[in-house]
DNA sequence: CGATTTTGACCGGCGC
DNA sequence: GCGCCGGTCAAAATCG
């Protein structure tokens, strides 16, 4: 009896300690409960701080970014009015005509986007180099304003429109001439008549600027951040490719186009190659691209001249074929009857940085026109990643951004305003540990020459000022999206 | 159903 | 004048 009372008291103590531990476990329970919800707020307000630096971040960039697009149009502005000036001089329309430039820019291999099977007839949208297109018409606008429709369709007037727009770039021409073609749309429907007005415009000495972008790139198209709509398909003779002609369809009137092929050397080369300025806003990531191309375009109809002054300048650098960054070169299209500039992403830096500057001291033209070549490309040894680095701008491999260090001597104080950095870039520059610095003062001072010599270069040429500048503020820009 | 792509036809430039 | 070639048009087909 005592047993089984001692046994009815050990379960009510049980079952009352059971009851405590449950009273517990719930207040244990309520408490991990709290915990997790105040973690969570924790997480949230990080979230947030985190957000509001980005956002800083976000707008110090665009600033950065804006404030470079206006000195590039300062500098770029001089050449326009030089060559817009109304005594039409045979030499300034040979000189225009004639241009083929070709710019290499290399960059580091940023990440593939996923490409989507569905979205594969979209193929504004994507891109195995994460490159950005766009045209930036802050720069043309801010010159003439050439984006207003012609109201007046009198020949005289159009073809006068026309000529001075040529001659202050490439783009704006072609606006012209579709914002003509609109107009003839409107009023005369009849394609006979659309391409007569055509016509009119392709004077012999009036040529439109185009600017060919070579990616290495497994999709159909790159990722320009523009929408685009097919509008022909041609095999081209020399290339069993098929080239397509595309034009922007964000606007209806917008007058850029752009044709795409492989390239037949190399199957895995894209060329991409843009005609004419948008008359449109453009998306974020499609200004990126448009800074570059259209930077490239004004530099190849208004800078014969300062181009070659500096590839005299260049040819000052130190005469050592290894460490000569700047060369002249031939451009690939020598049949292109359009000045064409060429922005070539087609070999990678294995290094860490933004490479080469290439020149080649073999430079002629074969084909009648004015072959400038920039190029930006990197193979591993002579590179004005070495100079760039040394002085100018590195970018951070994964990120393609530019770390924080003087551009000053480029020309534009602005370029290499310091930005506060993300964490993401706080690592040695160039991807070198601290041991390789002193390696890297050593190659510093060996390089004073050259970089000083460089940056007479660039100093002394606008245009080069701008496509630089351009390429860098793409650079920028690409990380935005 | 609207937007986009495909594709054959057409046109102008250019070289012969 | 003719033919080739690059570029564009536009109707039909396709896609979402």
């Amino acid at each position: 009896m005592e047993k089984k009372m001692d046994n009815s008291i050990t379960e009510e103590a049980v079952v009352a300690r059971n009851q405590g531990n449950n009273h517990e476990e719930e207040a244990l329970r309520k408490s991990l409960k709290d915990d997790e919800f105040k973690s969570a707020i924790a997480e949230v307000n990080e979230l947030r701080l985190e957000n509001a630096r980005l956002r800083m971040l976000l707008e110090q960039v665009q600033k950065d970014y804006n404030s470079l697009q206006s000195r590039v149009s300062n500098i770029s502005q001089p050449e326009f009015n030089k060559s817009a000036s109304p005594t039409c001089t045979t030499e300034n329309i040979i000189a225009e005509e004639s241009e083929l430039v070709s710019l290499r820019l290399g960059r580091s291999p940023s990440r593939i986007d996923q490409y989507k099977k569905d979205d594969k007839k979209r193929h504004s949208c994507h891109s195995s180099d994460g490159l950005k297109l766009g045209l930036d018409y802050n720069i043309e606008l801010s010159k003439s304003d050439p984006i207003k429709p012609n109201t007046d369709p009198s020949p005289d007037k159009v073809l006068e429109t026309k000529t001075v727009d040529a001659r202050e770039s490439g783009p704006t021409s072609e606006i012209v001439k579709t914002m003509r073609r609109g107009d003839n749309e409107v009023s005369q429907p009849s394609p006979s008549v659309k391409r007569a007005s055509d016509d009119d415009v392709s004077q012999p000495n009036v040529k439109r600027a185009r600017v060919s972008v070579r990616t290495k790139c497994d999709y159909p198209t790159i990722n320009d951040g523009c929408q685009w709509r097919k509008y022909g398909q041609k095999i081209s003779r020399g290339n069993p490719c098929p080239r397509s002609y595309y034009r922007c369809s964000v606007a209806p009137l917008c007058p850029v186009r752009k044709q795409v092929q492989r390239c037949v050397e190399d199957m895995s080369v894209l060329i991409t190659t843009y005609e004419g300025t948008h008359n449109h806003s453009l998306p974020i990531e499609a200004t990126a691209m448009a800074s570059t191309t259209s930077a490239a375009a004004s530099m190849l109809l208004s800078g014969s001249s300062s181009s070659q002054s500096a590839n005299k300048d260049f040819r000052n650098l130190p005469n050592n074929s290894k460490s000569t960054p700047l060369y002249l070169s031939n451009s690939p299209s020598n049949s292109n009857p359009f000045p064409t500039i060429t922005l070539d992403f087609t070999t990678f830096p294995t290094t860490s940085s933004f490479t080469s500057f290439n020149f080649p001291s073999n430079f002629q033209s074969n084909t009648g026109f004015l072959s400038n070549s920039l190029n930006f490309s990197s193979p591993e040894s002579d590179t004005l990643s070495k100079i760039l680095g040394s002085g100018y701008v590195d970018y951070d491999p994964t990120t393609s951004l530019p770390y924080s260090k003087s551009l000053t001597n480029i020309g534009s104080s602005n370029l290499g305003k310091p930005s506060p950095a993300p964490k993401q870039f706080d690592q040695p520059v160039l991807g070198k540990s601290k041991n390789s610095i002193s390696n890297n003062l050593k190659e510093e001072s060996s390089q004073q020459a050259l970089t000083e010599t460089l940056t007479k270069a660039i100093a002394s040429d606008p245009s080069f000022q701008s496509v630089l500048a351009a390429a860098i503020s793409s650079m920028v820009g690409a990380t935005k999206t």
